[in-house]
DNA sequence: CGCTTGCTCAACCAAAAGGTTGACAAATCC
DNA sequence: GGATTTGTCAACCTTTTGGTTGAGCAAGCG
């Protein structure tokens, strides 16, 4: 079970919207930390906070280029994650329609998350 | 780019260390609180938080029998989290070599992560 | 019955996360 | 040179996280 330490930081930086949206688009092309911050309801520097966060996980490279810090996408670490995951494969269904259907399903079925109770 | 809100809670679910291993151990079989417990190094009471995390997480799923609260892993939401980072598959190496020479590397060729300087 | 087991709840705590604002530094523009 | 743009730093605040301990409850066991 490969599980290094530094999964905890890689999965914590996806842990928040705001960053998962800011890879998204750096996945497009590369951008300053402005550009990055521009669409996030926050400030600049809430932002660049989340740019440090992305950084510290090695998921974005900064070049400094004059007074802007052009952001790009480093997915290694998120091959890391990938793998990781890999090994849970054989616990969900294999067939990605019903994968699918998690995300198209119209009020959601209610995942109950019931706590069942055994033989009373 | 799917990306719902509760990957929030998956990702961040998975960026503690004592409950991926909580995870990989429900993988082998279901587990009562107390044994997933045993070998973490922190009291009942704070591994039982975890639990309660990946829960509310949906990662885990508890039966109650008696006294003993019995717990099963639920992959389905590991199957979301890697169905977005396979978005990212086309920015990593695809060969799967490369990969697990990032697990395998001895002093590990030391990451340098520097931040380069565009044409001074 | 009374003790032990398995677990939660409540209170508390320190540290980290996520956000703000104001000041400042360094490039670039005019 | 002066103003503007781009981003950081520092201080501060609130909420969440991760941990502790002590109490208590509900099953099971002798």
């Amino acid at each position: 079970m490969v599980d290094g330490l530094e999964m905890d930081v890689v999965f914590q930086a996806l842990s928040h919207r705001a960053r998962r949206e800011m890879l998204a688009r750096l996945a497009e092309r590369e951008m300053t930390v402005g550009e990055l911050a521009e669409p996030l309801a926050m400030s600049l520097e809430a932002a660049s906070k989340h740019v440090r966060v992305l950084e510290r996980a090695g998921l974005l490279r900064r070049t400094i280029d004059g007074r802007r810090h052009i952001c790009g996408l480093d997915a290694a670490p998120l091959a890391s994650a990938a793998h990781w995951l890999r090994f849970y494969e054989r616990f969900w269904p294999e067939r990605l329609d019903s994968l699918a259907a998690m995300f198209d399903k119209k009020p959601a079925p209610k995942t109950g998350h019931k706590t069942t109770r055994r033989k009373k």
